[in-house]
DNA sequence: ATGAAAGCGCTAACAA
DNA sequence: TTGTTAGCGCTTTCAT
């Protein structure tokens, strides 16, 4: 248990200054790696630094400067893979360059995501990275009237507030739908979660069904339910699906996820994969690569989002003004599941 | 892109005082509930918060109070689902309570983490969760003489800084170890990734060599790679150790990412599981029950440690001095892959 | 029930 | 090269 007897207040730049024997704004300098110190002056308060173990307060040097360097990310899910890896990448990128990630978990509830908006507005961050581009009317007029920049991510479905990095999730289901009907399928279902709350996955059925439509097609048969896509969720979707409509010859999963869970079924039920049913999914997880049938699917490019977004912001703040919209594209996996 | 002609300085707790008509004291009392201020009062600053649409400056707050509500968390990895649970759970918690988790990644190396220890202190976090029980001399001391609470999660082997939510992976291992050699196991072998790098997986390896050595048995062959842990590397690895000890009837692998990996190369190789070669993981992963063949494994509670964790400071905090150990066990699942 | 004064720990701007 | 002054936006304390 901790020992509650240690210096009752913690040690200040004054301290520091007091023992090197200069002002504090010498030792400001210093830790600023500043030109205009002697080597000398700078040997004296480094030791000071250490005798001490001075660590300087950032509230109190943001507060002057009204630069936090704190940058805000607020994603929908932490459920999945698929934001973590947005967040390391920007983390990656942030940490790199002394920044710091305060997160927020929206749940794909944009009013929840309001209301974390608000809270982190609090803190002043330097920058904001989210997901999508759909907020609460709230949550667009705090985030137009912030003067950092802000970095809409995973989506270019949309206007952004101020920059967005990402993909379109609709040609994304445009490109699945357009390459089933290619592929000679003809009576093809969907299985999905909640898409009521994840706007991207509704946005990718939306271009899946717009590129049946072209091919003179229709979904046949959907599964969706009120709750968020998981693979066990994936796999009794399928099973569902298939028995109620023994004839379809494929089905579009909202996300990899699903997919998975949807294959799992046919390893088990004996569905003949991609013979009798085809399968196809979003996301590229590992996985999908790591099943006995690779699965067919979009990689979006979640690591290097995270990463560009966060790249972007600094460069803003450094004064330069990169593109508004950097639409990274997906990588088309056609495995063999179809 | 962001219009730049906005009020060049922030609104502040003054402007808000002007509007209303009020001192600057009146309206932080109204922000905090204060009891002694009339309703009228209560009523005028109200609107004049929502006129301007101001949000408190909590730097400034937190300057004036020494108290940041901001909880430093700091995880080994964001490249699987483990530790985005535990953040999860944390999150929740804290989210409800007013506070916001700054968070770090320490990619499994004790020096990044102790760099970014340092560096979160300088934002004076109210409160720590960390990852493990081993830590660097020097974060160790910074971790001590902070005023916060400290809760290291996920691990109870060891003496903890301040406080330990988690659970025995030394007694994880040794639960499965004898449970293999229960069932019959004798040829047994290991697939793992770094284990200089992830303490948590070595310490149930440990656990699980002295199981097997209390059986008379030890582990006749493993697999071990300079990488993360990860399902194509469970898969490759598991088929390399099989080329090289076609005889093994049983592989105990670091985690579910390579269990699952490993089983579905048995599925592809046309192994019989567990007829001829029995699998086991560790984290209760759900794609360990989405998978043709329940995994055997054991289920850590990654989602509840964040919680209790995040818990356990919020009591502190308040004054409670809350159990300093916490250790919330594990639940075995006995699969069909054993 | 409300306000005035002081100060949290730092840095920008200016002075020496 | 170094120091002094002022103030960032809030809350604490004490007065009224």
């Amino acid at each position: 248990m901790k020992v509650q007897s240690e210096p009752a207040t913690s040690i200040t730049l004054e301290d520091v200054a007091r023992l090197a024997g200069v002002s504090g704004m010498t030792v400001s300098r210093v830790l600023q790696n500043h030109v205009n110190v002697s080597e000398q002056t700078r040997a004296k308060v480094q030791a000071a630094v250490t005798a001490l173990g001075y660590v300087p307060n950032r509230l109190a040097g943001a507060l002057t400067t009204a630069r936090t360097r704190l940058i805000a990310v607020i994603v929908p899910s932490l459920s999945n893979i698929v934001f973590p890896e947005v967040l390391r990448g920007a983390n990656e990128c942030l940490d790199a360059a002394g920044y710091q990630a305060v997160i927020g978990v929206s749940d794909y509830d944009l009013e929840k995501e309001e209301r974390i908006i608000a809270a982190m507005q609090a803190w002043r961050p330097s920058g904001w990275i989210l997901a999508g581009l759909e907020h609460t009317p709230r949550a667009l007029q705090i985030l137009r009237e912030v003067r950092s920049p802000v970095v809409e991510v995973m989506d270019t479905d949309g206007e952004p507030i101020d920059m967005a990095v990402g993909f379109s999730n609709m040609q994304a289901g445009r490109d699945m739908g357009r390459f089933l009907a290619d592929m000679g399928r003809r009576r093809i279902g969907y299985v999905g979660g909640d898409l009521s709350r994840d706007l991207r996955a509704a946005k990718r059925k939306e271009g899946f069904e717009q590129a049946l439509a072209e091919n003179g097609l229709e979904l046949k048969a959907r599964f969706t339910a009120q709750q968020p896509s998981s693979l066990l969720l994936g796999r009794s979707g399928l099973a569902q699906l298939i028995a109620a409509h023994p004839d379809l010859d494929a089905v579009y999963f909202s996300n990899d996820d699903m997919a998975v869970g949807g294959l799992m079924h046919c390893l088990v039920a004996g569905i003949e994969v991609p013979g009798r049913l085809a399968l196809a999914g979003f996301n590229g997880l590992e996985i999908g690569e790591a099943v006995p049938l690779r699965l067919t699917t979009i990689k979006s490019p979640r690591h290097s989002i995270g990463q560009r977004a966060a790249e972007h912001i600094l460069a803003r703040l450094a004064g330069k003004v990169p593109p508004l919209r950097l639409d990274l594209g997906c990588e088309f996996i056609a495995g063999q599941t179809t």
